[in-house]
DNA sequence: ATTCAATACTTGATTAAGTCCAATATTTGC
DNA sequence: GCAAATATTGGACTTAATCAAGTATTGAAT
C-alpha cells in the first residue's frame, strides 16, 4: 500500500486505522460535490473491486466523527457527503433538478453559530440550507413552477386558541 | 361536521378538500411542537379512531405544498411538522437528547432569503439548524460528551492536488 | 518476520420511513 | 340527489440505514 499518500497521513493523524476501503472512499468523496452513500459505494466499487454497504456506511460515520467529512441530509434525499470541512460553508439546492451548490458564508471567522437566543445549548454549528429554484429548471418550467404558497398563512400560526 | 372550526375554513380558503381526517391532523399537529408523522398517526387514531398511514403522508403532503404546515427533516430523525409557519424561524437541536427548539429569526421582514451569491437561483426559504447541547445533555454527560474533533481538519479541504 | 489483540470488513437479516397501486368510499358542484 | 372529482384504505413495495455474528486485516510488540 502507498503509505505516503496523504489521505494516509490524514487518518494515522486523527488516530483512524487505515485501510484501502476506508482510502478509496476519501478517494471517492473528493472526486463528487455532494455524494450520497450509494454514489460513493459504486465509485469504490470501481477502484478497488467491491465494498460491503456495512463498510461504506461504518466509514463515513468515523470520518463524520473526527470531523474529516461533513455530511448533510436534505429534506427527500439520502444524505450526502462532502470533504469540505471547518469552514461551515452553507448550502443552495434547486427544487426543481435537486442541484446542490456550495455558498460561503458570509460571517467572519467561526461563522453562523450565534443565533439571537440559543437558551443555554452549546451550539457547534449552524446548518444552513437556502431552497430555490435553478436558473434552468425557471426556464424550463415557468409554466408549471410549483412554489409554497403564502397567502394567508398567518391563518394557522396566528390563530391559538381553539386547540 | 362542525363547519364552523376554523381549520375548516382554513383548508377550503386553500381549496383543499375539507375531511375528518385533514382536519384531525391539523388538531394534532397544533398539540404537539415538532411531531413525526408516526406521532401525529397516533394522536388521530385516538380522536377519531383509526386512520390510514398514507392518508396522514398524503395530507402532510398536501398542507405542506399549501404551506399550512412546515416540514423539517433533521439528520437522525425522521421527518418533523409543525404548523409556525409564514415567519421562517428556526431550529435548534440538541446532539444529545435530541430536544427541538424554536429560535425566532434576528433579521426582519421575509427573513434571511439572501444568500451572499445566489447562483442565479429564486430562492424561497432558509432553513437553519442550529446543532448543539442543551443545557440538561451538558451537565449530565459533561464527561462523556461527544463533540466533532476540530483539530487539523484544514489537511483535508485544504488539499487539492492528488485527487 | 511472526504473533496477537484490537479493529474493520463481510454477509445476510432487519428496521424505519415513506411511496405505489388498485379498489372503495366520501365530498362537492351542479 | 347524482355524477364527477377527490380522498381513503390496505397491502405490497422501495430505499436508506442499522444490527449481529463470523471472518479478515491492521498495527505494534516481540
Amino acid at each position: 500500500m502507498n503509505t505516503s499518500d496523504w489521505r494516509d497521513q490524514l487518518l494515522r493523524q486523527h488516530g483512524v486505522q487505515v485501510t484501502a476501503q476506508r482510502l478509496a472512499i476519501l478517494r471517492a468523496i473528493s472526486t463528487r460535490s455532494h455524494a450520497t452513500a450509494d454514489e460513493l459505494t459504486g465509485d469504490v466499487r470501481t477502484t478497488i473491486g467491491s465494498i460491503s454497504r456495512q463498510a461504506v456506511y461504518d466509514t463515513l460515520g468515523v470520518l463524520v466523527d473526527k470531523n474529516l467529512v461533513r455530511r448533510i441530509q436534505p429534506t427527500g434525499s439520502a444524505a450526502r457527503y462532502e470533504n469540505r470541512v471547518g469552514d461551515n460553508h452553507h448550502h443552495l439546492i434547486c427544487r426543481g433538478c435537486g442541484r446542490i451548490l456550495d455558498i460561503d458564508c458570509g460571517v467572519e471567522a467561526v461563522p453562523c453559530l450565534t443565533a439571537d437566543d440559543d437558551h443555554g445549548f452549546e451550539i457547534d454549528e449552524a446548518e444552513i440550507i437556502y431552497w430555490g429554484r435553478c436558473p434552468s429548471c425557471r426556464n424550463a418550467g415557468a409554466a408549471k413552477r410549483h412554489l409554497p404558497d403564502h397567502s394567508q398563512n398567518h391563518l394557522l400560526s396566528a390563530r391559538s386558541s381553539n386547540d
